[in-house]
DNA sequence: TTTGTAACGCAACTATGTTGCGTTACTATT
DNA sequence: AATAGTAACGCAACATAGTTGCGTTACAAA
């Protein structure tokens, strides 16, 4: 595992995800960036981030790409919590504690699960639209 | 709802997904075409069978969109069954008696649901690598 | 046979992500 | 504080997936 530097717009990417409360993509982050650096090198950064598991990948019901800060609070680090996608908002939001439970043929090895559940977020509920 | 008409691109694609036991992408599907159509046709008959629901689509955890065969076996049609999508030889089948059960937050109204796992389909589990 | 329009081909465009390469700037070591 | 190795960067170019507009074709109802 190598060694990864601090950098400018390392920072500036990490600082954006403390602010956040939901998901964002990387067109999001790029557009709070004010040019802080080359969109590639956001690329990057999310890519390293995902590495050192500082964030989670999430891919959308619609194939939107968005990233997520990984919760600590747990001994055991998992990404196995659900995630909800608003229809109305196209919010992206962890349900840490929603996990699915299920019954797999014995005959498949299961690695990774991937669980999102799409409708109207609270926020979007209460405004009835 | 508009109708839809029989063409020979069409009853090609629908040809395709009845030989194929597991989820087909459009370039899958392009490369088994011989050029019968545009690549833009064959986006635009996805599209139509997905509102028919003849099909339905599935994007996978690395982003890759799909579309497999709707079962009709059942009185009330539903796409909440789980995908299982090989790590391996990168195939998506449907686990259609794969339902996932959980609990969600009362402020949320779920409309749809999104369960995938992914890891060793029973073919690449056998043949271990 | 006629006719309305769904479906088509083609070209052009957009969005998203990747790669190669020369340069910059972190950070561990002297 | 100066050095040096290399992670990280900018830029250009490319790749892939999907979309849109528009004139033409061909399906199916009348």
């Amino acid at each position: 595992m190598k060694i990864t530097r601090k950098t400018v717009a390392k920072s500036a990417v990490l600082e954006i995800f403390g602010k956040s409360k939901t998901a964002l993509s990387h067109t999001e982050i790029q557009s709070q960036m004010n040019n802080v650096c080359d969109r590639v090198t956001i690329y990057r950064i999310l890519d390293r981030l995902v590495n050192d598991d500082i964030i989670h990948k999430i891919v959308n019901l619609d194939g939107t790409v968005k990233y997520a800060k990984c919760n600590h609070a747990h001994r055991v680090h998992i990404h196995n919590h659900a995630h909800f996608s608003c229809e109305n908002c196209h919010e992206i939001t962890c349900l840490e504690n929603v996990k699915p439970s299920y019954i797999i043929p014995h005959n498949y090895k299961v690695n990774d699960i991937n669980f999102t559940l799409s409708g109207l977020c609270p926020n979007c509920l209460n405004s009835n639209n």
